[in-house]
DNA sequence: CGCCCTTCTTGAACGTGTTCAACTACCGAT
DNA sequence: ATCGGTAGTTGAACACGTTCAAGAAGGGCG
């Protein structure tokens, strides 16, 4: 939180234009480490020598080795949003659009489970920058929160009004509870989930339609007030 | 998984009667530095130096500094379970034992709210032997669904009799969510929890409930049946 | 060209969790 | 009492993440 001389980028990034190469060259050979030994097998010292570079200068582009998981959940939300948009033009119907964006993220995070699950951990950490609830992760975490709004808006559901609004939110949340479910998922190819989104998604399908019922009323405004009360 | 000589206590524990006495003096200090100065900053060395051994003998007793945090856990387990007790023997209706007994556990861990949320990312991790899932965690995980169990059976609720075999696990995970949401709590005396609490739990109780409703029988089926799939 | 300032880079050094070969204390059997 | 083996104990050594003082590289300006 020292003061900053002014930057082209934003605040905090000691990246500009020359330190640029060198920041993308450590933070792939991280990614490639990262994937074929797994996170903590991964030392920062293999990830310098790899990448040509001295120790320190790895921690002058990335505050810690924590910090690139970062930069591995920022590239894994913009290849979910890649691998959503086919499934975004296609559906018009809710249930499939939002069963269509959960199977697509996990496809995304397929082939890293063997160390993705190791290390998202990290995430859990209520103090660390790295939970998804974080401040600092608010960037990634917004968009994937828009992206469930897409699922909505793009939809044909008729949604609760008072309801509309706290939803892709929620639906995020569910997504997170997925991912969660997808990190302990010790079944072969990760069947499980799958069955987990399939199954899940008809069942959050018809709450949201039958949060419009009148007699259910009470219950829908019970269930938001308890959650505005809770957010933050 | 060494072949052990007939021991006195259960297999895989070093502690049969001379190191009985060293292994509670290295726990209790560990709790103890824990409390006061946080996870992160108690130094293995500073738990030997503290309890008078060499940083080597913590590790007779105790695999690895997470190790010691199985510990905890088992004590908050039996805590929890005691404080429980005069719910479980005044309350009949199961919405006020649920909640009682929520509350009960929550009262027990926020002493340890600072240094205690640090480390549940540890439990986060799959393959760690200290996550709630994990096969090692079994006894105090068994237990905790236990006490959710006499919750259930000491009350008056009328419940669905395909629901009620899997509810006391059910319930268990929910007490999971709490205390996922109590870590992340920033709010003065984790009152945001406290409501969380008091809110859901009426809600649980109407869900279970209408589980006996025969026009929601088929959801609750599709729930059951799915349920029944993702359990390992 | 020479100067200065910022950006970038270096690698030795620190504190940490963990390991392990060596050692000591205890106890039952001879 | 002596021996032998198990349980318990030691602290130096190792590998790791991280820090930091020192320096190199680059570029704008006279």
């Amino acid at each position: 939180m020292t003061e900053q001389p002014a930057q082209t980028t934003t605040a905090g990034d000691p990246a500009t234009a020359r330190g640029e190469q060198t920041r993308q060259l450590i933070r792939d050979t991280a990614m490639r480490l990262f994937r074929e030994r797994g996170y903590a097998q991964t030392t920062m010292r293999a990830i310098a020598q790899e990448a040509g570079v001295a120790v320190g200068n790895a921690y002058y582009y990335f505050g810690s080795k924590d910090h690139l998981i970062q930069e591995f959940y920022a590239q894994s939300q913009v290849e979910h949003r890649a691998a959503a948009q086919p499934v975004l033009d296609r559906e018009e119907a809710f249930g499939p659009r939002l069963a269509g964006v959960l199977h697509a993220g996990i496809d995304v995070l397929t082939p890293s489970h063997g160390f993705a699950a190791t290390f998202f951990k990290t995430a859990a950490e209520p103090t660390s920058p790295l939970s998804p609830f974080s401040a600092e992760s608010s960037g990634p975490r917004q968009a994937a929160i828009d992206l469930f709004g897409e699922v909505l808006t793009g939809s044909t559901a008729k949604v609760d009004a008072e309801l509309r609004p706290q939803l892709p939110e929620l639906l995020w949340l569910a997504y997170m509870g997925v991912i969660l479910y997808w990190v302990h998922d010790r079944s072969p190819g990760q069947t499980k989930t799958r069955q987990l989104i399939d199954g899940a998604v008809p069942l959050i399908d018809r709450l949201v339609a039958l949060s419009r019922l009148r007699v259910l009323r009470p219950v829908t405004r019970q269930v938001l007030d308890l959650i505005r009360t809770l957010r933050h």
